[in-house]
DNA sequence: CGTACTATTGAATCGGGTCAACGTCTGTGG
DNA sequence: CCACAGACGTTGACCCGATTCAATAGTACG
C-alpha cells in the first residue's frame, strides 16, 4: 500500500513545525530507522503491558495512548499526530504502561531502542529535540488532566475539539473551519472521563448552539471564537452562568 | 539555614534509585549549578504565567506542580520529591503552563536553561538521564488522570496515598508503616478532581477502615494490603461491590 | 484569648452516570 | 433489491456519587 519514504524527503519537514534537520541528521536518521509499519483503523499498535524495545513516529494518521483498568474503564492520555514520537514513556525492560491504538490508518517509522543510546552519544541535536518532544508531550498531558479534573463537560469538550482542530491544522491536515477527524463519541468519552451518553448530549447541545459539527469522520468548527469563550467560561460557578 | 552542599557529596546520590555518576560528570554538574534556593512551605517556587530562565533539581522537601483556571478551580498535577526535575515542561521563551509551590520548606538545586544545550553535547548520558526523567514524570502525570478520569473517590485516594508513601520509601524519607506527608486535605482535592468536602469524608471513611491516618503531616498507612485491594478494586460496578 | 487556618459534619441539590430503547447507516449475502 | 447483523449515534427516565452551602469543632500562633 504505502511505499517507503526515505527519510530526506520526509513529508513532516515540509511543516513549518518541525525543525530543519541537516544532511548528516538526515543521514543518521535513516540508519537509525529500522523500518516502516503500516496499521489499520482500529488496530492495536502496542498492547496495554506488553514489552517493546521498539520506538515509533507517526508519519500519517491518528492514534491515541491509553491506559484500563481490569473492569474495562479506559483512559485515553492524549492523541497521537503524524510527528508525534512514542516509546520514551515506558522504561527498558518494563511492560508498557500504555497501550496505543491506530484510529484511520497509520504508517508508521520504526526505530530500535538499543539505538537510541548511539543518538545521544553522535547527535545531541537530535536528542535535544527528543527531550522536547517528550516534555511537550507531557504538556498535552498536562492540559487534559486539568480539563479531567476541572472542567465541566462542555467545558472539556470544547477544549478537546479546539485542541485537536488546532493540532491537525498546524500539522497541515484539512483547512478552513474543518478536518478529518476519525474519531467516535466513545474515544471522546473515554479521553474525558465522560460517560459515553452525556458525551452524546453535551455534543449534541454544542452541535445545537452551531459551535460544531462532528459527524462523518469530519469535524466542522461553527464559530471558533464562540466555542473558545464557552469552553474557557470560568468566571462564575455553574449554575449562576447564563445559557450561552 | 541550609548551607551550600557539593555535588560530589550529594546527599540524593545515598539512595539505590539515583545512578552512580562519574567523577567527570559531577564535575560537570557542580558547574553547570548556579547555586542553591531555599524556599519556604507554602511559597510559590513559580508563577503560572511568569518567564523563567531556570530548571531546578528538588534537593530536599515537598512541592507540587499545578495549573489552574480564571476563577480559581486549580488542578495539580504531580508531587515532587527530592531527585524531581522540573523546567523542562515549559518552553523556552515561553511563559510557564504550571506553577510550583512549596509544601514544605524546600532546597532546590538552581540551573541556568542556557547551559542545558552545552550539557547535551558535553555529555550524553546525562542528557540521556534528563530524557529518562522527564518521561518518568509524564507517567506518573498519566497515573494521575487515569485516576481522575476513570476511579471512583476512594479509589483515587487510596492510589494516590500508596503512591506517595512508595514515592517517599524510594528516596529514603519515612520508615515503616508512617511518612512525614505535609499535605492539606485540599491539596489532595486538587491533586484528585474532588471537592474539599467530599475528599474529607472519603478521607474519614479510610481511617475508620483503619486503612490510613494523615494528621499532623503525618501519614500512617495502617494496612497497606488491604487498601491497594481497595484502590484497586475494579472488578465490578460501583453498586455491586460489597461494603469492604 | 482572639484571629485564622484547617478539619468535620449534616442537608439539600445537581451534574453526570446507568439503564434501556430506539434510530441510522453500512456492509454482506442471498 | 431486500433482509439481516453489527457498529455507532440519540433519547428519555431514573438514580447516585459528588458538589455546594452552611455551620461547628479543633489547632496553631502572635
Amino acid at each position: 500500500m504505502s511505499s517507503e519514504v526515505s527519510c530526506a524527503n520526509c513529508p513532516l519537514r515540509r511543516h513549518a513545525a518541525f525543525r530543519p534537520n541537516e544532511a548528516a541528521e538526515i543521514a543518521f536518521i535513516e540508519r537509525f530507522k529500522s523500518r516502516q509499519r503500516s496499521v489499520s483503523a482500529g488496530a492495536s499498535i502496542l498492547r496495554e503491558g506488553e514489552r517493546s524495545d521498539r520506538l515509533y513516529t507517526i508519519l500519517s494518521g491518528w492514534a491515541f495512548r491509553h491506559r484500563s483498568l481490569g473492569d474495562g474503564r479506559r483512559q485515553i492520555l492524549n492523541f497521537l499526530l503524524p510527528g508525534d514520537f512514542v516509546g520514551l514513556q515506558q522504561e527498558l525492560d518494563h511492560d508498557a504502561m500504555h497501550g496505543i491504538e491506530a484510529l484511520s490508518d497509520v504508517t508508521l517509522c520504526v526505530f530500535p531502542r538499543q539505538r537510541l543510546w548511539h543518538l545521544y552519544q553522535e547527535f545531541p541535536s537530535l536528542a535535544y529535540d527528543l527531550t522536547w518532544l517528550c516534555a511537550h508531550e507531557e504538556l498535552i498531558v498536562d492540559e487534559n488532566l486539568l480539563s479531567v479534573g476541572r472542567r465541566s463537560a462542555i467545558e472539556r469538550i470544547g477544549m478537546l475539539l479546539i485542541h485537536l482542530y488546532k493540532r491537525a491544522a498546524s500539522v497541515g491536515i484539512g483547512g478552513g473551519d474543518a478536518i478529518p477527524l476519525p474519531i467516535g463519541q466513545q474515544h471522546i468519552a473515554d479521553a474525558l472521563g465522560l460517560s459515553l451518553v452525556h458525551t452524546n448530549k453535551t455534543l449534541r447541545r454544542l452541535h445545537t448552539l452551531g459551535l460544531v459539527e462532528l459527524r462523518g469522520g469530519t469535524l466542522r468548527i461553527g464559530d471558533l471564537a464562540r466555542l473558545q469563550r464557552l469552553a474557557d467560561y470560568h468566571a462564575l460557578p455553574l449554575h449562576a452562568r447564563p445559557l450561552i
